[in-house]
DNA sequence: CTATCCAATGCAACCGGTTGCGCGTCAAGA
DNA sequence: TCTTGACGCGCAACCGGTTGCATTGGATAG
């Protein structure tokens, strides 16, 4: 009451008034300019200016059917793989003009189908990241409005993969190269995409340079989760270990730590996607991650199809590489264990 | 085509057409059903069913004024500081069946200013957090849309601030607790209200305990530049450092470690805003962080002030406190260079 | 000088709901 | 039996833009 709150917002109409001209020539000031005399546009401009007239993307909508909106749905915003995808997908649909509606799944199909029910009547557009639906369910979704997938693979939809293959199989022969015979794999969630996908191309690799390999599994992918399977790791004899990512791999470089084990001097590690920077001590040796291309080649994707159509069947792969930092060396001589100078005991 | 595609969704007429009622009658069923007979309500329901309508939310947000959208403006996404806070403000707000606009204003005042013009008209809402938008500025948007602020002290705006002051204070006690005299404090951006905050409390509560304080500056809160800083840090001969935050004090660990450097037997490190977990090895001692609680009382302001009305100057403060890990300890006896054993030198 | 045409605008319907107001009906109170 | 009022529902205006079509005036062609 205080300030004298005139709170209404200005509207096309009240531009209109002030400017002594008919609605439909404002609108056209802002959507057509070419049809308008340039003079007229421009005094229609400061005006709305001046009255702080800004155009309602509702209304707009309404009538036109398009919302300006997309909506990018992932399925934990605070695993650090997400936010540089959030945050290029935002950018480049900034740069068209479009607003980005964010959900987070929570890991939860459910959740994730409520979410795009929501979301579908006030976007143009859906961005499903790492989609935990099935794929009859995004088929469906896909028939009601355009929609591309991030490391999701569903023939017919198009979609954008972070292809980590070729980075396993360079971390392979990384290892293979250094003289490790003996390596285990660190599951990642078994419904996950990326986790198939990195295990297979991993044996295969393994199998061309004759490398054993053991198996073992944490299910979460996970600071926690690392440290625990740490023992296993151990068990297992191995010299060296890839892990689904890069938490689960700081994990294990703490686990290591704790008991002893001097990385990469008695053990190396290569980590996945590489969420960390440099900023572990040894730096770790990972597989590049493109998620921020990813999503804003998805979001490209995306605008494309609501311009002109598309091909139903684009499938854009990204290639990754390895980043060689310093948790991988040569094997060490002897088997950690079997040291004979001070190393300290596991414990 | 091929599918004999009938796109055309159906509206709340064609519902009507169907049961024999007005349109009125049927955006009634939804919305006051207890100003309708029993059996209609029912009658109408299913026929919609049958029909697969859907309530168009655009619709319903021009006639109403009520969006059910949120918006949520973030200076960087990808600093790890926000994801928590943006997915609990997300799950807080689906809780009320609200969606929520993501926005990233990049550290941009302008960008974030152009972002608000472009949501205002969809959202009933705004959450601005860590807003670098002047005071002026941010009065003047709160007069058209409900506004909430995150650490940013608007007078007169509702906001949320995390009170980082209480835990900083707790760090110098535990430092002088443990026999520091000297330390230093790593700033962060001057532009940032929680930097300001934190460096006054760190101040206050040294001289308190009669510590000696240098200042150092880190302009962007990084691993990089935390790395960076590091030989002003070991210029000063204080024996302890406290960062801005956890990124700084992350790169701040590995560039002692790689001046061979033992943290906390030669020297001891406090972050700030645990966003790291224990992840570090050894892992931070830090201020804790409560961006989650943040981000959904935030959110749950807004809604009251959506639902009710709130009184204009809510204020509310979050508490903060000191999580004690591995990086503190007593000062060494004797300075670091002069560590008469097999100290390695610093390179 | 008149017929023609194009550029610049206005008119009004429409997008798909919401809502104030009014009308008819049936039951309870007088 | 007549009045009264609550209840159930329809009418039509409105939210704020967009857009096909009509209109007007001046320039150009004949």
């Amino acid at each position: 009451m205080q300030h004298g709150a005139r709170k209404k917002t200005q509207t096309m109409a009240d531009v209109a008034v002030a400017a002594g001209v008919s609605k439909s020539t404002v609108s056209r000031a802002f959507t057509q300019p070419d049809r308008l005399g340039p003079e007229t546009v421009k005094r229609i401009k400061n005006i709305a200016r001046q009255l702080g007239y800004v155009p309602n993307h509702t209304a707009r909508a309404l009538s036109t059917g398009r919302h300006g909106n997309l909506a990018l749905i992932v399925s934990d915003v605070a695993n650090p793989f997400f936010p540089p995808l959030i945050r290029a997908a935002q950018m480049e649909a900034d740069g068209s003009d479009f607003c980005v509606f964010l959900g987070n799944s929570d890991e939860d199909p459910r959740q994730e189908d409520r979410l795009i029910d929501r979301f579908v009547s006030q976007v143009e557009g859906l961005l499903l990241v790492a989609s935990r639906l099935t794929d009859e369910q995004i088929v469906q979704h896909a028939r009601r409005r355009p929609l591309v997938l991030i490391n999701r693979d569903v023939p017919g939809i198009p979609r954008v993969l972070i292809e980590s293959a070729t980075g396993v199989r360079h971390a392979i022969e990384h290892l293979a190269g250094l003289g490790h015979k003996h390596i285990v794999y660190v599951n990642g969630p078994s419904s996950s995409w990326a986790n198939r996908q990195r295990r297979n191309a991993l044996k295969v690799a393994a199998r061309q340079h004759k490398l054993e390999v053991d198996l073992v599994n944490a299910h979460v992918p996970s600071y926690e989760s690392g440290r625990a399977v740490v023992p296993q790791i151990l068990d297992s004899k191995a010299t060296a270990a890839v892990a689904f990512d890069d938490l689960t791999a700081q994990g294990i470089m703490t686990g290591m730590a704790e008991r002893g084990i001097s990385i990469p001097r008695q053990f190396s590690l290569v980590g996945c996607d590489d969420v960390l920077g440099a900023a572990t001590y040894p730096s770790l040796t990972t597989v590049s991650n493109r998620s921020d291309e990813a999503g804003r080649a998805g979001v490209s994707l995306l605008l494309d199809m609501l311009s002109g159509r598309m091909a139903g069947d684009t499938r854009l792969v990204l290639d990754t590489h390895l980043v060689v930092r310093q948790t991988t060396a040569a094997p060490a001589q002897e088997k950690p264990k079997g040291s004979p100078s001070g190393q300290p005991e596991r414990v």
